[in-house]
RNA sequence: GGCGAGAUAGCUCAGUUGGCUAGAGCAUACGGUUCAUACCCGUAGUGUCGAGGGUUCGAAUCCCCCUCUCGCUACCA
């Protein structure tokens, strides 16, 4: 045992709505990992938070009639509620709108201006508000967001930009020389692949399009932009001082152990986080892992299917620890991993209720069926039965910490769950119910119950960082306290001749599995049912789109234009590309050959025969390999959805828009 | 298009450097048992190991090629 520190943190949630059972995996997961890493002796501290900034939340915020701070307040509380539901033991709840953060995120940013890692520049490209992210023309995907696939504007602003590539060296050697850096290691050749080696680009740190943010000090048109507010978290909440009057929990503290973090946001922690942490002449943290996440269905979960899990619905049906065990349990490490009603309730029945509820309760029934509920050992051993069970047992532990200490925390409730049915093992190896009937044998009986009832405390006492509740409940029936991990590999130490409960209770109730289809389906309805009230008013408001205005240009300009109506005459998708069509479009006499990324919404056939507006003139390119001689226009919604512009009257081919 | 991962039992997957009749869990069937929440214990399976070719005494494993899936990324006028 040590008394060595351990620092973990999860990413910080986005408080633009209450998050779904698919982000709590990860707060659940940290907070076993803290738990154990506790009980083993550690020093930890645990941390997690919300990130509160933001156009999309300032936006949400008007939306809803409310300041933002008014806004984020209350999603804070929502968050922290189902922290609470699901029994996490957090050491410290940052909010970027916290004070102190927001002071020393300032000085962080004056510090990187002037010591010349920040410059002012220019932004200009596509915005997509939701995500909060600039991206070039090339980048969008079918002119929409590539991220979220949602509508985009035009925008230009003043921005500060980070010089990433300055540290981009040190950041590839460092990669290079700590393998457990970045976990799972498949995620470690993307960053280096697609990032790292092809260089750099510079970071954008500021925004000037909203004001829900922090103000760069120094220049109030702009307010910190959302990585170098969020990452910060991790140090500004231990404590860490730009200025260098960080607390002496800071300096016992980073760096920290372990990020856990969703596999989307790894680009982030390892690789702009460990910058801004160079130039700030700090440490790194000695591991990031992306987590896979939980799907359902094997789908992403979307209100409008009706198939979003809330953690508080599944607490309430389930029970918390049922709720905990099956999201540690069923995560792969490494993909992603899926979870319905009907999964949880069957992992619910079979593991827990079949497996542990029903041997704790077999063991305290005959307890009491046979000696009143007192537990004792007389020392009646079959020596070949016994010593392999207590072997087994006592052995556990340390498999248990080996899979924790490479995060397979799935694989360690697996070795947990492997001392449960070795002890059901033991009930039919030693037949109490045949001893029982032997006066003689009464011994031997007690013998096994108080073997059974030490077996069941030590597993209760590995499975407490995970099933915190389960395990002080099974303990509480034993008349006994969780056991320390120091004494987990000792077989023996229930106090001999205590007394169980006579009132046994049921730990988790075999679940019907019609019912609980019914409940999944009645919240199914009910949220489609709030999904379409709340999408209905939401579709009057955009029946009318405002797109950033772009400068005035002269009627040269637009003369330079040359827009004609285009026959499709042969159309087909472009091979070894998803969104593309490759068009003959005959304009007069000629015909020209057009690329377009409107696969999603038309398909090859039906383009044929359309008669739609091209710009000819039009610099040809190639793309995905496929030469384009021009462009058919496309109006385009909201959402993203595009028509093609078509001649309202009849219009013979090559005939000039003008 | 680039880089990477993968395809094994009905389902989810494990199979180290090639080596006995290819495994585990869940689900299924059968048997045992009755302390217990109709539970627990045991037994049994079934597999063209994605397709094809090659190296080898021997290939799920190594090489080539093909098909499909997935991740990251680029392009998508």
């Amino acid at each position: 045992m040590n008394k060595n520190k351990y620092y973990i943190t999860t990413a910080i949630a986005y408080t633009s709505g209450k998050p779904h059972i698919g982000n709590n995996y990860e707060i659940v997961l940290a907070d076993s990992i803290a738990r154990f890493k506790r009980a083993q002796g550690y020093d930890v501290f645990f941390q997690t938070g919300t990130d509160e900034h933001g156009q999309k939340i300032e936006l949400k915020a008007e939306e809803a009639g409310v300041t933002p701070k008014e806004f984020v307040d209350n999603v804070a509380g929502i968050i922290k509620g189902l922290c609470d539901r699901l029994n996490i033991s957090y050491d410290k709840f940052i909010r970027t709108t916290d004070e102190y953060h927001e002071k020393q995120v300032q000085k962080m940013f004056k510090k990187f201006y002037d010591q010349g890692d920040i410059y002012k520049g220019a932004y200009e490209g596509m915005y997509c508000t939701p995500c909060e992210s600039f991206w070039t023309e090339s980048q969008l995907v079918e002119g929409k967001c590539p991220d979220c696939g949602r509508d985009v504007k035009p925008a230009k602003e003043e921005a500060y930009f980070f010089k990433m590539s300055k540290y981009a060296d040190r950041l590839i050697d460092h990669i290079n020389t700590h393998p457990e850096f970045i976990q799972p290691v498949s995620r470690k050749n993307e960053m280096m692949n697609n990032f790292l080696l092809p260089g750099l680009q510079d970071l954008c740190v500021s925004r000037t399009s909203f004001k829900w943010g922090i103000p760069v000090d120094f220049d109030d048109r702009h307010v910190v932009y959302v990585w170098l507010d969020a990452l910060t978290n991790y140090i500004t909440g231990i404590g860490y001082d730009a200025e260098g009057n960080s607390t002496e929990q800071y300096k016992k503290l980073w760096p920290a152990d372990l990020h856990l973090i969703g596999k989307d946001i790894v680009r982030f922690h390892t690789i702009y986080w460990p910058i801004f942490l160079m130039a700030l002449g700090e440490e790194l943290p000695k591991q990031v892992f992306g987590h896979p996440w939980l799907m359902m269905n094997n789908d992403k979960m979307s209100k409008s299917k009706g198939n979003v899990i809330y953690a508080d619905d599944l607490v309430e049906y389930f029970g918390v620890d049922a709720v905990r065990y099956y999201v540690l349990h069923e995560m792969p490490y490494e993909n992603d991993g899926n979870a319905t009603w009907e999964l949880i309730a069957e992992r619910s029945n079979s593991e827990l209720a079949n497996v542990l509820g029903n041997l704790v309760n077999r063991t305290i029934s005959m307890s009491n069926k046979y000696f009143g509920g007192v537990v004792a050992d007389k020392g009646a051993a079959d020596a070949a039965i016994d010593e392999d069970l207590k072997s087994m047992v006592t052995g556990t532990y340390a498999k248990v910490a080996e899979k924790m200490e490479t995060l397979r925390v799935a694989d360690a409730l697996t070795e947990i769950f492997g001392i449960f049915k070795r002890l059901n093992k033991y009930i039919d190896e030693t037949e109490p119910w045949v001893l029982a009937k032997d006066e003689a044998k009464a011994d031997r009986l007690s013998t096994v119950l108080y073997n059974l009832v030490e077996g069941i405390v030590i597993g209760a006492s590995l499975l407490a960082p995970f099933m915190p509740e389960t395990a002080e409940k099974i303990v509480a029936q034993l008349n006994t306290n969780l056991r320390d991990f120091t004494e987990l590999e000792k077989f023996g130490l229930y106090e001999n001749g205590a007394k169980v409960t006579d009132k046994p209770e049921i730990l988790f109730a075999r679940l019907d599995m019609k019912e609980v289809a019914e409940k999944e389906e009645a919240l199914r309805l009910a949220m489609i049912a709030e999904a379409n009230a709340g999408a209905a008013p939401e579709e009057k408001e955009e029946a009318v789109i405002d797109i950033e205005a772009k400068p005035e240009i002269s009627y040269d300009d637009f003369a330079a234009m040359q827009f004609q109506v285009g026959e499709i005459i042969a159309c087909e998708a472009v091979p070894k590309s998803k969104k593309l069509l490759c068009s003959q479009v005959k304009i007069g006499s000629q015909v020209k050959q057009i690329v377009s990324g409107i696969k999603a919404y038309y398909s090859p056939e039906e383009m044929v025969g359309k008669k739609v507006m091209v710009l000819v003139n039009l610099k040809p390119a190639k793309l995905a390999g496929v030469m384009s001689e021009g462009m058919i226009l496309c109006a385009e919604d909201a959402e993203g959805n595009l028509a093609l512009m078509t001649p309202e009257k009849k219009m013979p081919a090559g005939a000039e828009i003008c």
